[in-house]
DNA sequence: TCAAAAGTGTTATCCCTACACCCATGC
DNA sequence: GCATGGGTGTAGGGATAACACTTTTGA
């Protein structure tokens, strides 16, 4: 897919014939969290979820933030290889938990073509990054606010604000299901909101049956740590007893000890393999 | 897309640059619930869980099974409504029950072009049917066996039995999830031994935690009928007392009764629509 | 000394399972 | 009468929520 940098070059190669051709492309919401210090040596650091923008340069999209994202060669690429492929341009990293989430494929997603997109959740430990990727850039997630079905979200990487919000359309009764309709959305490009929001409820959906948050821990952990990553998952605060009562049989102690935290020094635990 | 008769057909044809091309199409698992009378006067009919086939006659997958789909028109149509209509030409009911299920794209899965497919399921009451459909055929799932991660299916039409066996690969052990490989399948073209799989799971997951098994009963129907359909999907037999008070306030109790049945008549219930 | 978090124990409550039991019908 | 399913009540057990409490540390 060629680039253009204006809306000429654009307008010269336009030919709506191009709308009969199908392509298709890998979206990844590539979800971490994140630790933002709190300038008091007593208090552990705030967690925050955090998703991976890009910024495009190009004509029509120019300066709009969007996901992490690929064409598909259909010759010899399968939509999971081919989005390991941008994580792996995106991210450096292999291995790391991928999970298709949806096809996205409204008509007039993308301006230029027909273009069918499945998306991505992956998941990673931030701490495993190193450098950062030009162009890209982790916001957090300030905040989310739900309302009569909108979905109002906050995200920021300490220089940028981008602020969307998305109307959750009741779709179908028995299964409480809903289709997400962009409400507002100035700085985000494609239907990337949608793709965004979708992600963090599978995320928060999974967190409640599954050990799905284990995949943005590192190693080693204390149990505060891991209970602060389900509570920005989840949205909501937990009760120390309950939660450890719960986790217990997923973790296994360690004999290594967080100290110099201001407080009382907690074991390290290790997510536990067998079950 | 030309349909072949002949394998000398299909090669005068074939180009293998056609793989740089890229279509789509849907598919779609359209199950309901049938009712096996069980020559006794006294007993309840047998539930049992079906889907829809539609036979092939072209070349390459003359006299095989599969599902009902189309191709995407890429030029005006969602994958929705490309799904919606498929849904109309097989069964001639609009408004019925349909999701996303996952995105298929195994490079070989269509031996003639690379072809991504989404997959649907519908759901239907099959009390709405009227007439049967020209090479179409509702098999009942007669059995599902699973045996160190060997899934096993059996359907029938009371003609022809399709059996099939399908690996469940642990892919990610944190969030317990599957990939599924055909292991034996003589039955059904490309990969649709799989998406029927997946089908199935996915009904009985949602069963469990939403009221999506009213999409495949008649408007009233009795608690003992609902538990049976409720017993069908999940694969397990339920107690009583505990499904009835389950369920008693996703139902509404109306006046009238089934008689006739050899044993004390019961109440038809009804869906309750608020909640 | 004290704020903060680590970590544990206890009770009350709810929900679900399992079982027992009675009811109403058609043949 | 009897097989079959319709329908209800209740006791026991397990999980969870809520709260109280002790421990340990760095500044």
């Amino acid at each position: 897919m060629k680039e253009y940098k204006t809306e000429e070059e654009f307008l010269k190669d336009y030919d709506s014939s191009m709308y009969e051709k199908l392509s298709m492309t890998t979206d990844i919401a590539i979800i971490s969290v994140s630790n933002e210090d709190t300038n008091n040596y007593r208090k552990n650091d705030k967690k925050m979820m955090s998703v991976l923008l890009v910024k495009r340069k190009d004509y029509p999209y120019k300066d709009k933030w969007c996901l992490p994202g690929g064409f598909l060669n259909p010759k010899d690429e399968t939509l999971e290889e081919c989005a390991r492929r941008v994580l792996k341009r995106e991210t450096n990293l292999s291995n790391i938990y991928l999970e298709q989430l949806y096809t996205f494929d409204r008509i007039d997603r993308d301006p230029r073509l027909r273009v069918v997109s499945t998306s991505f959740v992956a998941l990673i430990d931030k701490e495993k990054l190193e450098e950062k990727v030009e162009h890209a850039s982790w916001f957090n997630i300030i905040s989310i606010k739900e309302e009569k079905n909108v979905v109002t979200l906050t995200l920021s990487n300490n220089e940028e604000i981008i602020d969307f919000s998305i109307k959750k359309e009741l779709r179908e009764r028995t299964t409480d299901r809903y289709q997400f309709v962009t409400k507002e959305n100035k700085y985000l490009a494609f239907d990337h909101d949608l793709v965004i929001l979708s992600a963090i409820e599978r995320i928060k959906n999974k967190a409640n049956y599954t050990d799905i948050v284990f995949n943005m821990m590192p190693e080693y952990f204390t149990l505060g740590e891991l209970q602060q990553v389900y509570e920005v998952i989840l949205n909501k605060k937990l009760l120390d007893p309950a939660f450890r009562r719960i986790i217990a049989n997923k973790v296994e102690k360690t004999n290594k000890m967080k100290t110099g935290e201001g407080h009382r020094p907690s074991y390290l635990f290790k997510y536990k393999k067998n079950n």
